[in-house]
DNA sequence: AATGAATGAGGGTTCATTCAT
DNA sequence: TATGAATGAACCCTCATTCAT
């Protein structure tokens, strides 16, 4: 099992998580123009040229940083829909204040035109596979008769992915059972 | 802002226009920390300094420009609910991608640590005066017996209002009749 | 005679000629590569930002300044061949130990690839200048029968033009007379 | 230099010339200046610390470089003092052509400065060992009367050897017979 | 001996802001 | 009022050199 022996000195695993941890937190509070590479090598206490010894460009480090965000416990689906979708949207809600989620997104959209690989790898890695789990459960609920046979599930996907995102913006506080309150509204809306 | 000067030549109200069209222009395309002050002074055509005689930094123009930002044929409701709230999608739709809202939005989340005006002014421009309305129709349709005396308008809201945005951000195509699906669905969570 | 009123506040002709005479100095001090944008605003005690004011580039800066490379006291000839052609070298050696010519030289070959625009500059500003006076000089006196008639001036500046440099290449002291012995030797090799 | 190590592993031959062959390479491609040691042992497929544990810098190691500069195919004198001029004069070319050598006496003249010895190398190596050859050619013509007993030599070898520098350096083209004609110039110059 | 990692010191360029005309 | 000049502080990136393996 031994890996093959690599010559020369061996590159810091420290590093390379300072360097991306720093990264992530700086393109999280600053946005992505904002952000530095002089200062991400400050706050991972190591030099510039480590930096770029390990990411080509500015860009290419933002983003491997953004690719390192993982979302922590996403909920398994227990087949009670209605319990499964408030679990995912309370998820999402703690996930996403967790990892500044919607400072990223800023910075993602502000970059559209400059640096898209940002926001496209955001789509990759957060958005779309919760997209795809909600069209699943939606789905085996369909199936399954749980929900009416003609609900529209891309609708639905669509109503319920933005409601967290909508009430961040509209910077309105989110009350009590918030998350309940939204399934309820949505599982009439899909007939369940 | 500055108080009307009342001696000397006064301000040609061409160029205070052309200033706060070409950043509003700017700040969507780049974002506020690509915004140059010289970019902005070379697309109104004027000189710099002319922008610092009425702005006193950055972030004052970026705000001035953005509190700039009007909606344009923002429908009037016709008391049938189904189609008033198609027709306020379609509108939210059309204008977001006239103005480059989203873009707009990334900006600002983007700044929101360090010019919180910004989102503050978005939310009062473009986001409240929307969601207000939206409630009014739920809420005039609730008490004429139209929808389900229960229904949840808060959370119609939310639902309603980042249908738009997710959609953009997940990158998927919005497909033909996308407003009507979103109403329909929504419809039945309101009791329609 | 007036010229036309400017607008705004007029550039510095001390900065603009500190800039050039910084950078001319840099230039044959250090060569381009070493020559730095910061090094001329240091030198020129400007800053950096008023020389990107006035050039786009530091090829740009190192081209304007070579521009400025004038001679001075190039000898009017006056009919006496030998004479001249005397006068002639003498002023070239002269010059180029003034403006640090080889340097310069130097430079200009080394950068060949990288912004042939100097050694163009150098060519057109400096040596052609200098053949084209040795053609017609040496011309006239084929004309009026001083020289041989068969006397292949091409070839003749050739050897006249590449003595100093090739002098001052081998390191070897010129001694006494340089000058005189030189022209001595051409004036044989076209029958003077 | 270093002393040929007695202990442990030693050097390899090949890659010893392997460096030293892309520093000159890079020497005459982009100066010295230019010249970057990743550059080389990129060239030279080896380590930068190979690069290091054979010289103490990178002015050691352009020095080394240079000092490996040989001519090939320096043509023997005939004893026919034209026809060897001739073939000197076309050999100088031909080989400087090879060796980018008006790129290597550029860098070397732009650092005289800051690294005389690749001038001073560039001399000895190059240059005087020519001009000596030719002084001998000369001497020996003139013993044996097949040249003016007053030539001048010396001044003869300033012309001579600059002629193609200043060719080249004016970037006017050499032209059919260019040799021939320089060096029947330079034949009446010195009463051959 | 040889490798690849790590560093500290710039280098060219841009920008928000202030100044002189 | 309005202009263009001038500044100082970054910012991204590279390089000669040293270190750990």
């Amino acid at each position: 099992m031994a890996l093959a022996p690599r010559r020369g000195r061996p590159r810091s695993p420290e590093v390379d998580a300072a360097i991306l941890d720093a990264a992530l937190r700086l393109l999280a509070a600053e946005g992505y123009a904002r952000m530095s590479v002089d200062g991400v090598a400050g706050e991972a206490g190591v030099s510039k040229a480590a930096i770029y010894l390990r990411y080509r460009s500015k860009a290419d480090l933002a983003t491997a940083a953004l690719a390192r965000l993982r979302e922590s416990g996403r909920p398994e689906p227990t087949g009670d829909l209605r319990a499964d979708l408030t679990a995912q949207l309370r998820q999402l809600r703690t996930n996403a204040e967790r990892v500044s989620a919607m400072a990223l997104v800023g910075t993602c959209l502000t970059e559209e035109q400059h640096t898209p690989e940002l926001l496209t790898l955001f789509r990759e890695r957060t958005l779309q596979p919760r997209r795809a789990l909600l069209r699943e459960m939606l789905g085996a609920a369909r199936e399954s008769g749980r929900i009416d046979p003609d609900a529209d599930i891309d609708a639905a996907v669509d109503l319920f992915m933005g409601a967290y995102q909508t009430r961040y913006l509209s910077g309105e506080p989110f009350g009590e059972r918030w998350e309940e309150r939204v399934v309820d509204a949505l599982m009439r809306a899909v007939g369940g």
